[in-house]
RNA sequence: CGCGGGAUGGAGCAGUCCGGUAGCUCGUCAGGCUCAUAACCUGAAGGUCGUUGGUUCAAAUCCAACUCCCGCAACCA
């Protein structure tokens, strides 16, 4: 294998403020990840992953009082949540880190204790317009009026005048380098985010206020024991703590700089500019990728009644559908990187007419036939035709190339609908060579035949497998195909005749996609 | 000058960064097949790529201006 390839993968996914439960695009972008995590791991690479939730900070200190209990209790009732969100959706992470967490305390503190010594943090004094809930200073200039003549930030949330002391950060200092790093390709992704940025830096960059002194839901800074870091210092400080940093750990070794921080695009500020700018501070090499995904939106015109247009918990919406209809759903109908709709029809008409029709019926009338007419034997091969071997090259060429590379570099969508058009000529073929008929005139081409498909069935279901990981694992169980061969080099080996000749019978299949009807709808 | 997204055959969308036969899914029409989850296959109709101007041998794609639509309560990805 290729020395690039097997190199080891290390993406997350952002960490979650969980003071709400998860919604779908909580969902959307944990699919997404673990979508691209199951590719690499396809591809041989060692891969690392990790998720989580990012617990601290005024507002879920907020939220705690007002229900009057601790924000830690709070804390670890929605960070179940998000587990059992992870869990239900089949996430392969390896982590699921809570910022609470005693080695990420440790790990936050240690990356401040760089920052200090690189001279890059100061006491000072901060006074301004708070708004909470953005969590942000505003200039007085930048404010607004409310209806009540109450000031308001530009988004329209309450601000109160705050003094503090507060740590800062010497964002400043680094805007040069920032600037640079961010104008080279394929670290700031899809562009439109990264000239954003750069616009943003180009703007002029402050210093950072990085502590707090109003509450003491964070982590400590050290030597200051009055103040909790800024939340996006701890929260960002995740993707070291697990790895084992402050450790020479052997994961830091093998996994940092991350290959792939994969986040929203309504904070790609704080990875494509504070992140750096901390990392660069603390002498640590800078993630290689950062891409802001965008958000998934209702459907408009949802007055029609039947529509169900508002059901966003991603729960649900899994066991309505099934979680691989989700996921399939979310990858397919949404060019990532942009913002996209879903909605209960799409969903339906994407699971019956692609998944159901094109794909699981094709593996069903495959399969069912040599279970029916060849008593479950898998049918021998006599020969291949030119029809034969231009069907093996179009699915080598959707699974060693548009496959793929499509999903190497992010276009999940397209890399959906590559694997789509191979199974669209898998349907022609067995239209094409019609094995009903030549079971009565030519049963060895017939043979020859299904076992073409068998082969092309089998390298669908791998090269799937990071998209609908339980369906296709299902099929590939079925078919008897060795889960040492489900990569996709592995699918192209010399598998099938030693599977046929082992003695191998295949049951009776049962459709994989049973076809979906639209729910009924319960209006509220 | 609030921010952002969008305008591509009937519907929903790719493609726009790196100009060069306009692509996909669904729908429609015609035909084929009958193994299969009433599924599958083939063919066809249907687009001046929002407007105007510019650059160019060549623009959906680059530049300028303009028009229209959508989101910005909460949660935030």
């Amino acid at each position: 294998m290729d020395p690039a390839n097997a190199s080891p993968f290390y993406i997350t996914t952002a960490i979650s403020y969980p003071n709400g439960r998860p919604h779908i695009g909580h969902a959307y972008e944990a699919i997404a990840a673990d979508v691209i995590a199951r590719f690499q791991r396809l591809r041989g690479r060692e891969v690392r992953f990790q998720t989580g939730t990012d617990e601290h900070g005024l507002k879920m200190a907020r939220k705690a009082e007002e229900q009057g209990r601790t924000a830690r209790d709070l804390a670890d009732e929605m960070a179940g949540y998000f587990q059992e969100m992870c869990a239900t959706l089949n996430i392969s992470h390896d982590r699921f880190i809570r910022t609470v967490e005693e080695d990420h305390h440790r790990a936050s503190q240690a990356i401040w204790q760089r920052m200090e010594a690189a001279d890059d943090l100061y006491l000072d004094r901060y006074e301004g317009w708070y708004s909470v809930r953005d969590e942000a200073y505003y200039d007085e200039s930048e404010l607004e009026e409310g209806e009540g003549g109450e000031k308001l930030s530009p988004q329209g949330t309450p601000v109160e005048w705050t003094v503090e002391e507060s740590w800062f950060f010497r964002l400043s200092k680094y805007q040069d380098r920032l600037l640079e790093w961010l104008k080279a390709p394929g670290n700031v992704e899809p562009a439109s985010r990264r000239n954003e940025m750069i616009a943003f830096v180009e703007g002029g960059l402050r210093d950072l206020s990085v502590s707090r002194t109003s509450f003491d839901w964070g982590v400590k800074v050290p030597g200051s024991d009055n103040h909790v870091m800024y939340v996006w210092v701890d929260a960002l400080t995740n993707y070291l703590t697990g790895l084992g940093f402050p450790d020479d750990s052997e994961n830091m070794q093998k996994f940092w700089p991350a290959d792939l921080h994969l986040i929203g695009k309504d904070i790609v500020r704080f990875h494509t500019i504070y992140w750096p700018a901390f990392l660069m501070s603390a002498n640590l090499p800078l993630p290689k990728a950062v891409f802001g995904h965008g958000f998934l939106l209702a459907r408009g015109g949802e007055k029609m009644s039947k529509s169900l247009g508002n059901v966003v918990d991603p729960l649900e919406l899994a066991e309505t559908f099934g979680v691989d209809t989700l996921r399939y759903f979310l990858m397919r109908e949404v060019a990532f990187g942009k913002d996209g709709t879903y909605s209960p029809e799409a969903i339906v008409e994407r699971s019956n007419g692609e998944l159901g029709n094109a794909f699981g019926n094709l593996a069903q009338r495959t399969l069912g036939f040599i279970a029916k007419n060849l008593d479950g034997n898998l049918p021998e091969i006599f020969g291949h035709t030119d029809a034969d071997n231009e069907l093996f090259q179009t699915l080598d060429k959707a699974i060693t190339t548009d496959i793929p590379d499509r999903f190497e570099e992010l276009a999940l969508q397209q890399g959906v609908e590559a694997w789509l058009q191979a199974v669209f000529a898998c349907n022609a073929y067995i239209d094409a060579e019609a094995p009903w008929a030549l079971r009565k005139t030519d049963p060895e081409r017939m043979q020859t035949v299904l076992a073409t498909l068998y082969i092309g069935i089998a390298q669908l279901a791998v090269a799937i497998q990071p998209v609908i990981p339980e369906s296709a694992g299902k099929l590939l169980d079925t078919m008897g195909v060795d889960p040492a061969l489900r990569t996709y080099e592995g699918i192209r080996s010399h598998w099938y005749s030693p599977l046929a000749e082992s003695g191998f019978t295949l049951e009776k299949p049962t459709p994989l996609f049973p076809r979906l009807e639209l729910p009924e709808v319960a209006e509220g």
